[in-house]
DNA sequence: GTAAACCCTGGAGTTAGCTCCAGAGTCAAG
DNA sequence: CTTGACTCTGGAGCTAACTCCAGGGTTTAC
């Protein structure tokens, strides 16, 4: 079964990145394209591209390249980790996600709450205000 | 009732962002000291050290700078908005919170799945990565 | 009353993460 | 077979978010 390949073009219409992020990323060493074509264009993979969509996705939340980097060199070098290394490390990276989520469900909270309270109609919103809301939470 | 007021040194030790940091926020129109002593120096209330660690918040799942001023305005400028506008924009930042909440969740999830597919011994782990996990997921 | 530790302003320097050339080769359509 | 869209490399430039001076005044502890 021959693999489908992309053109860096492609693929950055794909993942919505610019092609020269993309080669910026292959810089750094997030991804790398598969193959060469004879005239030493860049061929990427699925999988590459399933790659990109990940770290996208990681950098849309606030990981930092070089944090994406860590998640994904369990890939690039699967033979140079053990089972258990493996294990550790996304151990203490869930619970690093789960930090986050508990962050971002505390601002969410902040925020519904004053939606909630704000009355919504056409007067000016002097009693309503992000502040009091977070008090209001941390209160509880 | 007197309230507590805190030296710049002071508010960034108990937010753990540095002098500077609060100075270039205080710039930026993030934070605004509440008062300044006879000699000039920055004062600031409680509110204030609330403002920051929500800033700190915001900041730590990926929000610009921007966003928050944004988020905050509601606060500084309570009066020059309606409250049809505040429960716009809260719904909107509500919507995208859920957004990121659910992106931050889709990658704990591979991870979980690697870390549980991962046999955890001491053997290469060639067979685990987190693209395989990626893999199953995005079949599912 | 003096030394250490704090604060001020204004501005330069740094890092991450792109973004945009220049100059040159490649491919696809008509 | 040429024209326009694509690709390459290497390097310069840019924005966000700090970070670090210099050169000065202030507070506090002994």
């Amino acid at each position: 079964m021959k693999t489908k390949h992309y053109k860096i073009g492609q693929l950055a219409k794909l993942t919505g990145l610019t092609v020269d992020t993309v080669r910026f990323y292959e810089n750094k060493g997030l991804v790398h394209a598969s193959l060469r074509s004879d005239a030493g264009y860049r061929l990427f993979s699925s999988t590459d591209l399933a790659r990109l969509q990940f770290i996208k996705r990681a950098k849309a939340v606030g990981f930092t390249l070089d944090e994406i980097s860590e998640l994904l060199e369990l890939r690039l070098h699967p033979d140079a980790h053990t089972c258990e290394e493996v294990k550790q490390v996304t151990a203490r990276k869930v619970q690093e996600l789960d930090e986050k989520i508990a962050e971002l469900e505390k601002i969410r909270m902040s925020l519904k709450t004053l939606h909630t309270a704000c009355c919504g109609g056409p007067e000016s919103a002097e009693h309503c205000s992000i502040l009091q809301a977070l008090d209001s939470m941390e209160a509880s």
